[in-house]
DNA sequence: ATGAAAGCGCTAACAG
DNA sequence: CTGTTAGCGCTTTCAT
């Protein structure tokens, strides 16, 4: 591996001098000497150990993303948008998945920790306890965290509840009264928020909560149907169902067909992210819109800043937007 | 930040003892001085610096992950088993998205070079040219590719070309016999493999070739709507599609419908990945299994094995498998 | 305008 | 068994 002393030798400067042009220092160097190490760095094929320079500056130019995980298209796409952000700033991304564990959110904290990231992005899941926290202030790293969270971190969050209740509400104006919940994991902030939603509206309705239209799934479609097999199986079988994400809401959809009954005629489905698939399912599913990509965008664009030490919005809300498709409507007549 | 140097004062031994102790180094330490610095470790949360000791050792503990786009469950799922590996060895990953853009694809190796990855998994795409493949071995780091590709790196490879036939045989014992065709994007030898084993089987049955019912997305559910809307305008209009992936396939009998054409009834479909949605949907979507978790796992596993200087195959195949389900053949009558 | 040298935090060879 | 010290490759003061 060719260094900077490789570079100085051919160039018969000092690795100072070297120093100086590969940065673009603010320091004078002789255009004629500038021009010898930028020949000399190119026919060497030079690159600076990343180790080396973090090290002397004490940043390393790489953030850590923590999230439960990345096989979920919900995250895949956060970090996409991290990810592009990241790359105009020439920050790297250290991935992490935690699958809501809550040691190996702490482990991944103290990791990032070492390897000396510059800064954290952290979504879904919980940090419990000091000790973590105090790592992650301890670490220099700046945390930016998406989603509601316990802790007083700058944030990018979405209205999930005011989301929910978009979804309930449009149930409930199609003449919806009993309303299946399938929600997400327990300790994840996003999917209580939904079903907070859920609970709201319908009170603000006057409808009834029967707490056996409400269950839970693991954001699979797999995890959708079961949950949904059960909701209907219950004497008085719900006439339309909001699922906490799309996949469980396809997996609801599944069901549904299952025990013989047509969506939207006999049960009405609404879920919740509006992935690319959505739209073409069978039947469309209507859904609440959620900017996946644009949170993480935004958190990385936070994280920069705030690494940077600018000034930086303590909190940034993004709406969510009703989607609705024939799995809540009546059946519109297609060509076909 | 403390450092090994507080480590050291607080326990009132040198650094080289610290060292050797919290790297279980075989060099010989008393019990009670290994007691001292174990604690004061303990009591200042002490963590070693991972660029200093990269540095020094010239070894990250880092691998880098070259893929095309994480928002691609395809490779999401791959990465998940890079890194449920790469945890348990020790290693983290540092991902990059390539769009399958050339440029960006050098970028991203010269960047690994420069964080002194031990070690790149590449998948999707073509490395081109002369210059990022030195690179790559100039690079210390050791190279595993997932899928075929120019260069003789060790690789993890799937029978893309059998899996292709699987289908289409499948649709062929299926008494069709115009079959369109759906591929990916042109410089994904993924892709082109699925296209070149739906050539051969063809050939094989002695069936006929139509290039009009061959066509191309971009692996969207969008990109396999629009491109069987342009096959099933054809006069000659197929009886069956078989799309490089599920996802494009989901398109594709979305499109059917649209244009009043029943699955499997008036079209047989079959995809390629059999991603967990596949048989949520509806109808359940007949599919090509591919392992992908495992391609990702076992490219890590042999990636550790090459870094370790292990013996390791030069090549790993992993098989293919037909899911028969509704989407191709005559309706199963259900329950309901 | 250029160079010498200190030092970032760590590991390991060498001394005792 | 423990400590001293020489780097790893780089940036940056401080001289010149």
């Amino acid at each position: 591996m060719t260094n900077i002393q490789d570079v100085a030798a051919r160039a018969q400067v000092s690795i100072a001098t070297v120093s100086r042009v590969l940065n673009r220092s603010s320091h004078k160097v002789s255009q004629e000497t500038r021009q010898r190490v930028l020949l000399a760095a190119k026919e060497l094929d030079y690159r600076p150990n990343a180790l080396a320079r973090g090290l002397h500056m004490k940043k390393s130019m790489t953030i850590g993303v923590i999230i439960p995980d990345i096989s979920n298209h919900y995250y895949a796409e956060i970090l996409r948008g991290i990810q592009d952000v990241a790359d105009k700033e020439g920050y790297n991304i250290i991935l992490q998945n935690t699958d809501r564990r809550q040691e190996r959110i702490v482990k991944s904290i103290y990791l990032l920790r070492e390897k000396i990231a510059d800064g954290i992005i952290f979504s879904g899941g919980i940090i419990h306890g000091f000790k973590p926290l105090s790592a992650l202030k301890e670490l220099r790293a700046r945390v930016v965290v998406i989603g509601r969270h316990e802790v007083n971190f700058p944030a990018v969050m979405v209205d999930n509840i005011g989301g929910a209740a978009l979804a309930v509400q449009h149930l409930i104006d199609l003449n919806h009264s009993r309303i299946g919940f399938i929600g997400g994991p327990e300790n994840s902030t996003t999917a209580s928020d939904r079903l907070m939603g859920y609970k709201s509206i319908l009170a603000q309705n006057g409808c009834p909560l029967n707490e056996k239209l409400i269950t839970r799934g693991n954001l699979t479609p797999k995890s959708g149907y079961q949950a949904a097999r059960r909701i209907l199986e219950e004497k008085e079988r719900p006439t339309a169902i909001f699922a906490a994400n799309d996949q469980m809401a396809f997996g609801a959809i599944y069901a549904a067909r299952q025990v013989g009954l047509q969506v939207p005629r006999d049960l009405a489905v609404v879920g919740f992210d509006n992935i690319p698939l959505s739209s073409y399912f069978v039947p469309p599913l209507s859904t609440i819109e959620i900017p996946m990509y644009s949170l993480g965008a935004k958190a990385m664009e936070m994280l920069t800043n705030l690494i940077s030490e600018k000034k930086i919005p303590r909190i940034k809300w993004f709406k969510t937007r009703l989607i609705p498709r024939e799995s809540s409507l009546k059946k519109v007549d297609k060509k076909g």
